[in-house]
Order: C-alpha cells, then structure tokens, then sequence
DNA sequence: GCCATTTAGTTGAGCGTTCAACCATTGCGG
DNA sequence: CCGCAATGGTTGAACGCTCAACTAAATGGC
C-alpha cells in the first residue's frame, strides 16, 4: 500500500514561504552589501571572522570548516582564495603532518576590522531593527532548536 | 566626529549566529536531498512550484522572477536549463513583444508531482517536527515581518 | 509624432559551491 | 608491527549565481 505524504497544511504553508521568502532575501541583501563594501561574499567573512576569534588568529582546516558551517572542499577552495588575496595564510600543523593551519595575515585582520561596522548595521537594520525583543528572543529558540536537530540527523 | 558602531549584544550575537548556522544548514539538507532525489537544486524546484500554481501553467518571466524571489537574470538561466531539460517551454507574449512566457511542460508537472513528497517530507522532517505548534506560529510572524521589511528598503 | 526613458529579457564572463576522485598520513585490529 | 580502514585535505569539472552590458519594444513628455 502507498505511503501516504503529510502535506503542508495552510497554516505551515504560509510559514515555509515566508521564511524561504525572508531568509533568502536577507541573506541575498546582507551578501550583496558585503560583496560591495568589502569586495568578499558572506561566506568569506564568516571564514575570517572565525579566524579572528580563534587563539592565534588561526584555526586548524577542519575546524574552521566546523565553526564556519562550511564543507572541506569549499573551505580549501575559500582558503585558496583568501591566500591569494592576502588575508590568510597557510601553515603546516606540527603534530599532524596531514594538517594544514589557516592563520588570519594581519592584512586579513584589517580588511575584517573595516568590514565589520557595515556589515553588524546591516544585521541590526534588516534583522534585529524589525523585530521586538520577545521575537528577538523567540528567534533564538528557534533557531537553536533547528541547528541542534539539524545536526543530530 | 565618528560615528560609532551598535555592535550586536552577546543576545543578540547569539540569535544571529544560531539563525545563519539553522537557515544554512536547513537549506543545505534540502538542497542536497532534492538534487540527489530529483536531479535539480532547490531555485529550480520552485521554478516548477509557481509555474505549476499559476493559471494554465504559465507565467510571464517577470511574474515568475517575483513570485519566486529570483533575478530576472538568474530567472533567465534557470529557464535555459528548464527548457533543456524539457521541463519548461517558452512562448512569445501576444501583448507585449518584448514578453516571454514560461510554460511547465506535462513532463515538467510530472517531475514536480514526481518530485514533490520527498521534498515536503523534508521539510517536515527537518523543520515543523522540530518545533512547537506556538513556535511555528512566531516564525511566521517574524518571517512575514521579515519579509515585509526587506522588501520595503 | 518624435526622442528619451523605462521596461522586458538575454547574454557572457567571472566567481563560488558541489561532487567525486584522489593522495598522504594516521590509527587500529589482529 | 603489518595491513587496512578512517581522517585531513586538495583538486578539477560541472553547475548555478551575479554583475554589467546589451537588444528590443513600450511608454511618456512636449
């Protein structure tokens, strides 16, 4: 006998759309002012970001993979990029000679430090300005919900 | 004078990081689920989705960049593929000559039906069965007010 | 009615991501 | 301590998106 799919009801449907419609417009809009402003996408920044709050300004391969969300290959291909660029460098891991260390160039640091104003007031302009606080706060839950059962699966 | 910064409060840090790591990873799970299941990334499943809704199965090719968030140009390549893939056929506005009016083929609702509920079992999956029935409902609010704002800017 | 502007859509180059294949190194069971 | 699976990371091809430039048709002011 067929299984049967649970459609969306109405009510679901409505809340899949606007949050597609929402979190792809903000991402689209936060990226394209980033790509502006800083010559980077958003993913880069998050790369760099990560770096910067790392001890040492630097982060093993797959752990910078792990904080940024990203997969090995993107972030090899990122890393590839940022290096030409100027902003990170690779270095070899002392006590794993498969590893490789990404450390954030001084030249990284300040491109991120001149970066970052513009890109927080866009946050706070599309996302945080346009809520209240109990939904600020909802957000959170949500989210954290979503991310921890997104990686138990 | 310089104008300062409202950097984001450690709250409001939070909120941000665990709504981009939640929306990234939700996104990437049904993106990877339906190009493996159907053979297309998830713009071009929505594509098939506003074209399948509207009136004879057919929207102008500004309608359907709307109703899909999309650029008129990242519209126009997608439909190129579409179109390769005989999912999608193309006609010539009767009064506009400018128009171009984006059909979904048989074959093209057949792969939608086809397609349809992996994807919505997906969704559940990865998003309703996570949260609250109140929850759903505050990430409809804030992604309708989400949405509003961004359009509106 | 004519010219400038706007609107509709396409195109190609450049870039970022994905996927699968790959190499090197490490860890582990026997 | 040997062989083999697992881990860390890179690579190249294929693909989708963005941006800017472009053509063609419609619109609007005078």
């Amino acid at each position: 006998m067929a299984v049967m799919t649970r459609w969306l009801n109405p009510d679901e449907q409505r809340t899949w759309r606007a949050f597609l419609a929402a979190s792809r417009a903000l991402m689209d809009t936060l990226d394209r002012d980033l790509q502006r402003d800083a010559g980077m996408p958003h993913a880069y920044y998050e790369i760099l970001v990560r770096l910067s709050e790392a001890p040492g300004r630097q982060l093993r391969m797959s752990d910078l993979a792990e904080a940024a969300g990203s997969s090995r290959s993107r972030l090899s291909h990122a890393v590839a990029r940022l290096e030409a660029a100027g902003w990170v460098r690779r270095e070899d891991c002392p006590t794993d000679r498969r590893g490789q260390i990404a450390v954030l160039t001084d030249e990284g640091f300040a491109i991120l430090a001149a970066a970052a104003p513009g890109h927080v007031e866009g946050v706070r302009r599309h996302l945080f300005d346009a809520l209240s606080p109990a939904q600020v706060d909802q957000l959170r839950r949500i989210s954290e919900t979503l991310a921890e059962h997104l990686t138990r699966s």
